[in-house]
This record gives structure tokens, sequence and C-alpha cells, in this order.
DNA sequence: GTCTATAAACAGATAGAC
DNA sequence: GTCTATCTGTTTATAGAC
């Protein structure tokens, strides 16, 4: 006879997980605290998923899955122009990570610390879809309105753009003094600026 | 009567410390590791730092200075004009990063897990000198040479373009498949063309 | 200053009752 | 499935000899 529903308590803990995970960084994680916001004892925590380790996998694992279709999806499109996508993917994306603030830096985090677990777990997800892109990039090169950029260096420079504010934000508030209240407006005026800054970059 | 000279065996340990932190992260870094990497006995560590704790700010502290002022030197400078400092950053900026490849992830790391730490070491180094660049980028928007922008979204966005890449590199690898060969040219590329692609952006 | 030996403090994991 | 109690291993940190 199979176990009844576990979805609930499972459930419970893999968020709890992520709460924690995400915050503290997985090395500093503790079980117990991830038990204590899940609401339950810290043994059921092995019981449903045996170590930290996996469940850390776990957690990263939902995480990447939460993040990186979101980009290729947009970047992926077949009707929209890359102009399109450009500002697509900038107000996407700023409003995705100013709702989670810390997921960029767990997620360069856990690939500066665990770079196994996240070779392993981005190589079930396989490659990155740039055939739509790598195409509309090279017709626009050609047609003479755009300078020549691999999609490689196009997706890399985009997303850095609006997600390296989220990464070093600790720094920033000290060096240049941006507060909550001034962080939230960098990032608004940025979210702004970004798609005309780039795709102005990107003229011949 | 003073501790006679022991530079050497406190910056030994204080560089092998160094290693440690930036490749494994400040969690996961073992006190025994930096011992062995600076070839003495365990407890001398704590002779010299105290805690583990210490140590590691010691080691974020050099770690920071010895990042922050390349970048503000060159920005700050009276004499050369926006441009120079854009492709003079560019430069510095990837072979510094090149050379040191784990460099910026642990900054990101430490400033994850350790935000108060990072606040209140980076709070003696103070803000950054952006005066002179903010007047620069100020006179060439009025002259219509340039879209105006402020002197933090620069930074961040030159900053950023460049350092992404290496925060983010154990996830290229798998993405885009870009292993170490291939990171090498794409990031030689980016070296060739992002001072290009960032002025450009900044024009009117 | 530097070492050996050991203490002290966790934190992850398991046994076993309910 | 869920808990209490406990164990085992690891890691930081100290005491004390040289």
């Amino acid at each position: 006879m199979p176990p009844v529903d576990d979805r609930d308590t499972r459930d419970r803990i893999l968020d709890a997980a992520h709460r924690v995970f995400v915050l503290r960084g997985t090395a500093k994680a503790r079980t117990q605290e991830i038990a204590d916001e899940a609401g339950v004892n810290k043994a059921l925590v092995h019981y449903y998923f045996g170590t930290k380790d996996a469940l850390a996998g776990a957690v990263f694992a939902a995480a990447i899955t939460q993040f990186m279709p979101r980009i290729f999806g947009i970047l992926g499109s077949e009707t929209m122009t890359i102009e399109e996508k450009v500002r697509a993917v900038v107000r996407e994306q700023v409003d995705f990570h100013f709702a989670r603030p810390y997921l960029s830096p767990y997620l360069v985090t856990e690939a500066h610390t665990e770079p196994e677990r996240v070779r392993s777990i981005m190589q079930q997800a396989g490659p990155a879809p740039l055939g739509v892109l790598r195409r509309q990039l090279a017709e626009a090169a050609s047609a003479g309105e755009m300078r020549r950029i691999s999609a490689e260096q196009f997706v890399v420079s985009l997303i850095g753009l609006l997600v390296f504010p989220f990464l070093v934000r600790p720094m920033l508030e000290v060096i240049v003094g941006l507060d909550t209240t001034r962080f939230s407006a960098f990032v608004e005026a940025r979210k702004r600026e970004l798609p005309d800054f780039f795709l102005a970059g990107l003229r011949p």
C-alpha cells in the first residue's frame, strides 16, 4: 500500500529549504532552520530528502528551472523582433529579480562553491536554444542594421546588465550610497534606460 | 619587548587564507587547509588571527582594497576623457579578472552571505569618488554628445558587463558550451567589442 | 613562535517509539 | 508520517609543552 498524501509536507519542506538556502547560502544554511521554517521536525527533512546535499540539489534545480526558461522563452521566440525581445527581457527580468533580490546572488554563490552540482543539474536542462536569435542577429548584421555580434555575447551582456545590480547590492549600498529606497529608484531607472542603451550599443 | 619579526609567517598565513577563502568560499573553507597551504600548524592560524571570522574579515578587506582602487583610479582621473576611461577600464578589468577568475564570485558570495561584515569593511574605504566622472557625463550630455546618464548607472553597467561572465562562468560552460578554451576566446572577444558597444550605447 | 594534544561546540544523520 | 532522543563526525578553538 503506497504512502498517503505526502505532497503537503514534502512541498512545505522544499519551500522552506528554498527560502533558507537562498537567503543564507547553502553552506551556511542549517537543516534545523529549514525544519523550523517548515514547521516540522528536523528528522522529517532527512526522511523526505535523505541528506542536506540532496535537498540542496533539489532546491537549486527548482530555482534554475524557474529562472532560465523566462529568458530563453522570450529570446527564442519566432515572432518577436530583436528590439521587442530586448524590451521584453528587460521588463520581465527587472521585475523578476526585484521580487526575488536574493535569488541571483544565491545562484552565483552556488555555482561558485558547488560547481559540480551546478554542472550536473544544468546539463539535464540542455543547451540554450539560441538558434532563432543567432539567425536574427546574423540577418540584421548582413542588412547593415546592426553591428555583428554573437548570440552568446548578446545574451551575456543583456542579462549581465540586468542582474549585476542585484549581485552587488550590499556593496552598492556603501560605495554609492544606495539604501533600500534609492536602490529601488536606481533599478526603476535602469528598467527605463537599458533598452535604448542596449539597442543603441548594437547599432553599426 | 615587542615580538620579533613575524611578518613572514603572518603574511604567509594571510596569503594562504586568501587562496583558500577565494577558492572555496569562506563558509566551506577549513582552517586546516589554510594551515596546510601556509605550511604551518593550525594553532598558528589562531595565534595570529584569533578566529576564522577575523581572518575572513582580513582577507575580504585585502581583496576589496585590491579590486576597487583599480576602477576608481581610472574613472576618477582628471585628465582622461570618458572614452579613454571606458577603454582603459575594459582593458584593465578584463585582464585583472582573467588572472583571478574566482575573485569576483568570491566577493559576491561574501557580500551575500556576510552582508554585515561587508558593509562594515567597505564603509572604512569610504564612498566612491565619482565627482569628476559625474561632471564629465553632465558636460557631455549638455553638449549633446551623449545621452544623459548618472555616474552610478554608468559604473554599474560598465563593470557589470565586464565582470558578469566570470560570475556565471560555470553556468556558461553548460548553457552555451564555453569550455576553458572557448571561454578565453569569449572574454577576448568581449575585450575587443565592449568599448565600442558601450560607447555606442551612450550616444544620443 | 611554533608545535602536540585535546577540549568544546556544533550540525548532520539515524534509531526507535508513537 | 512524525516525533524524541541520541550518535557520530567534523571543525573551530584552546591549553600547555618546547
